[in-house]
DNA sequence: ACCTGTGAAATCGTTCACAGCA
DNA sequence: TGCTGTGAACGATTTCACAGGT
């Protein structure tokens, strides 16, 4: 174990072995190497080891990795054991979505306010929350004590509600717009951006012209970044 | 311009470039250098260079980049000068939000199939599509031409789904459920997985103990990769 | 015998810095 | 003079390959 600074490439993996270790725990194994990880979920078991390592030392040579306990170590390390109160904005159909995600119901994730600026959506309810007016964010979000603010409002509406968020002081922000949102230091801003992902599909579909080669000769097919 | 393969990294950010083009043409402006645009983007200008540059020569020296020019290049690059039929698989909460998500509108992208499996909802509409049964997958597909296939259902019923989305002989896919596809060299899975994002803000939270820290003395900020 | 943890090598990506063109 | 395009330097990340523990 190193005290070096972690890579994002390397947590967001770290995510993708908490899903792996959660789907084998689920089928009742009890322990897994390196390598039957990476076989089965097509990862690359040098950098299983790698990513792990730089959080310690989670496995027994000769062995592997214990199922339960490292998949509770890797909770430990992401902050998952504690829990973190959202707040929507945009009480659409994507925030909508978000509200009674069945993905979060059993998550450290629990959605605490949703607000909207339409006065015929405001006091209305989505999974058992009251639509908030935007107007009082930044009231109701230190009265609620949000962690992370997600942005499910129109491109347009964006800036401004990122203003709010800052000045709300929450540090966290997942962002569904197709909008840059320059943060500084102090702040996170994750964005899932529809119109990205399907401009990258695109790019895919053009650069394809060849149909059905067999990629190198003998090359180990390279590992996709998803 | 040099014949290497494009990295992904390179082909995302042509999107953003894409992106800012477009707002400064909104704005009426008609040329702009790297250096204008890192700045005004938070982008790093080098980079902005180098990454057109492995495209082709789009500027002028000592002037800069005409702007509706490199937009209209990126836009052909992307290859987003062609329309591309979607498919939404889930007509649930998400997926109707993407049947009528607005920054679709205007796009090269639309939806031409909605697919799920409640009896209820086949037959319905969203968004002027009607929903089909998922049985007919295939059938279907074919029939409209589909490109790309969205993935918007819970996670246990994504691996099926995704069976399915192969068989059809789809080769590109957004999928929104938090679970691992495992594409060959064929196919392009593309993922906005709101649980990994979450968990990556999770994790931030988590490391930031000396809330209200300078940063590094004199450092140049570290550009974050959203 | 098997599998982890890890230096070292290889690869990939970013930034610098400047030659050269407008 | 101003700004692009690009080698070269630098830095980050991945992969290799093996020492060492069980």
């Amino acid at each position: 174990m190193k005290s070096e600074k972690i890579s994002q490439l390397t947590t967001n993996r770290l995510s993708i072995y908490l899903r792996c270790l959660k789907e084998l725990a689920g089928e009742g194994q009890t322990s897994v190497s390196s390598d039957s990880l990476a076989d089965r979920f097509h990862l690359n078991s040098a950098q299983i080891r790698k990513d792990l390592a730089y959080f310690g030392e989670f496995g027994i040579r000769g062995v592997g990795y214990d199922i339960a306990l490292l998949r509770d170590h890797i909770i430990k390390i992401l902050g998952l054991d504690r829990s973190y109160n959202l707040a929507i904005i945009g009480a659409g159909r994507l925030g909508s979505a978000v509200v009674d995600y069945e993905a979060l119901r059993l998550s450290s994730f629990h959605v605490k306010a949703l607000f909207d600026v339409d006065p015929k959506k405001i006091g209305k309810k989505v999974g058992g929350i009251v639509i908030s007016d935007l107007k009082n964010f930044q009231s109701v979000a230190k009265k609620v004590n949000i962690d992370i603010a997600v942005i499910a409002v129109p491109a347009h509406a964006t800036p401004d509600v990122f203003e709010k968020i800052k000045k709300a002081g929450i540090k966290a922000v997942l962002n569904f717009a197709p909008v840059r949102l320059n943060a500084d230091d102090e702040m996170r801003v994750r964005s899932l951006d529809v119109t990205s992902g399907l401009e990258n599909l695109s790019y895919f579909l053009t650069e394809r012209p060849q149909t059905g080669e067999r990629s190198k000769p003998a090359g180990k097919a390279r590992r996709s970044k998803e």
